[in-house]
RNA sequence: GUGGGUGUAGCUCAACUGGUUAGAGCACUGGGUUGUGGCCCCAGAGGCUGCCGGUUCAAGUCCGGUCACUCACC
């Protein structure tokens, strides 16, 4: 896969950049939406269009056990089938079966566990995980790997570790070269040195890009920003770096600060549906009661369709009423309001202006939310 | 009109033979949510137990009256 860096920010770790896969061309940092069940939940592919989303990350587990990669495939692939034709990362499906499956056993070979649909049993291996997503037709392929959970000691910590790294040697190799990129994912939790020594032996099997996993699983900002910190900026510069499951609008904005090109996360689309939304002013709970009586947008600084057309009370009312229309008009605004964020980032660090806008955006974060209106 | 039943939080209902500060679910109010089960979790507010009187150390609970709703029968 092409990568090239277009500009740096003289004063952080911040870079701009692009690839390019068969499906086009992504600029970096980016953040892609999450689309688990081949659908980012609420919207379609026009409106994900519409919105700027320039990638999106389809999930090995889910689309393996319903409707079937195989299927999928005779169906001539995840870009056909959902009816998105730009760039698709898949999951490998580590963390699903770790997060959500029963699991049976972790063998060396793979791990065996339980439909969490279901409750059938299933096997999912290197090899396995590899062949769904090329099933799949993903442009960037993950390695199958575990999620350490935390906390955890050193020793689990050291041993999953080593595991994750022997299953991307297979992964590599069940890869072969062909089909979309795939990317490596640096394991080692909290631990500087086994995140180093994880790193240096991914290094030496040669990925597309890195992937730092395990994050924002239950330890601290500071410890999570920490590890960022440290160790993005170790991640080869020639190649795309990428935070997996991360995170908050600060979570963002730190991360590109050390040198990330890549996030994913559920946080806007799942908080959307949850009534949570995102402004630049701070976030905005709309099943408030003081927001039951406001005329006024989420928020008066956002361009999206959602804050153009609607008014705080109609958006309150939609999500007190469970309306279906409160999902996809929330999941609007929310991802408009990520992926502007991505953009005003791209443009900030090409301009040399990072620290600048950085400073600007906490400022206004921290405002107080209009109460009326 | 006669006989029976029921009245407890906004709603649907708990509270063993009278015994700590009358509880729960939903709704409501606020907070949480990080490689997704449209969930879920945490906290909070909310009660003249229909009304009046009586018995008792003690009444949502027992007694009398009264009002409302409801069922059956004239």
């Amino acid at each position: 896969m092409k990568f090239e860096i277009l500009s740096h920010d003289t004063r952080s770790k911040a870079r701009t950049g692009r690839f390019q896969t068969v499906h086009g061309t992504v600029e970096t940092p980016i953040f892609m939406p999450v689309g688990t069940a081949g659908t980012v939940k609420s919207l379609s592919p026009d409106e994900l269009d519409l919105l700027g989303a320039q990638i999106i990350l389809g999930n090995t587990y889910h689309l393996y056990l319903r409707p079937g990669d195989e299927r999928i495939a005779r169906l001539g692939g995840l870009h056909s089938f959902m009816g998105w034709d730009r760039p698709i990362l898949t999951d490998s499906g580590g963390f699903q079966v770790f997060s959500l499956a029963r699991i049976n056993r972790i063998e060396e070979n793979g791990v065996e566990f339980q439909s969490h649909i279901d409750g059938s049993r299933h096997f999912l291996s290197p090899e396995t995980a590899v062949r769904i997503q090329k099933n799949l037709g993903s442009d960037i392929m993950m390695c199958f790997d575990e999620c350490t959970p935390y906390p955890v000691t050193r020793e689990y910590a050291a041993q999953s570790m080593e595991r994750t790294v022997r299953w991307s040697e297979r992964s590599r190799e069940a890869h072969g070269g062909k089909g979309g990129a795939l990317f490596g994912i640096v394991q080692g939790s909290v631990f500087k040195d086994l995140r180093e020594q994880c790193l240096e032996k991914l290094l030496a099997i040669g990925f597309d890009g890195y992937a730092i996993g395990s994050l924002s699983v239950g330890e601290s900002k500071e410890e999570m920003f920490s590890v960022m910190r440290w160790l993005a900026p170790l991640l080869p510069e020639s190649r795309p770096r990428y935070v997996m499951g991360v995170g908050t609008p600060e979570d963002l904005v730190e991360g590109v600060r050390a040198g990330v090109d890549m996030f994913d996360c559920v946080m806007p689309t799942r908080n959307a549906r949850n009534g949570m939304l995102f402004t630049w002013r701070g976030p905005v709970q709309i099943k408030n009661s003081k927001h039951a009586d406001a005329s006024g947008p989420i928020d008066p600084d956002c361009g999206c369709y959602t804050c153009r057309r609607f008014s705080r009370a109609y958006l309150r009312h939609l999500f007190t009423s469970h309306e279906l229309l409160s999902y996809r008009l929330n999941t609007i605004h929310n991802l408009h309001f990520y992926l502007d964020l991505m953009a005003q980032m791209r443009y900030a660090i090409a301009s040399n202006t990072f620290e600048e806008w950085r400073t600007g955006f906490y400022a206004a974060q921290a405002n107080v939310e209009p109460d009326g209106e």
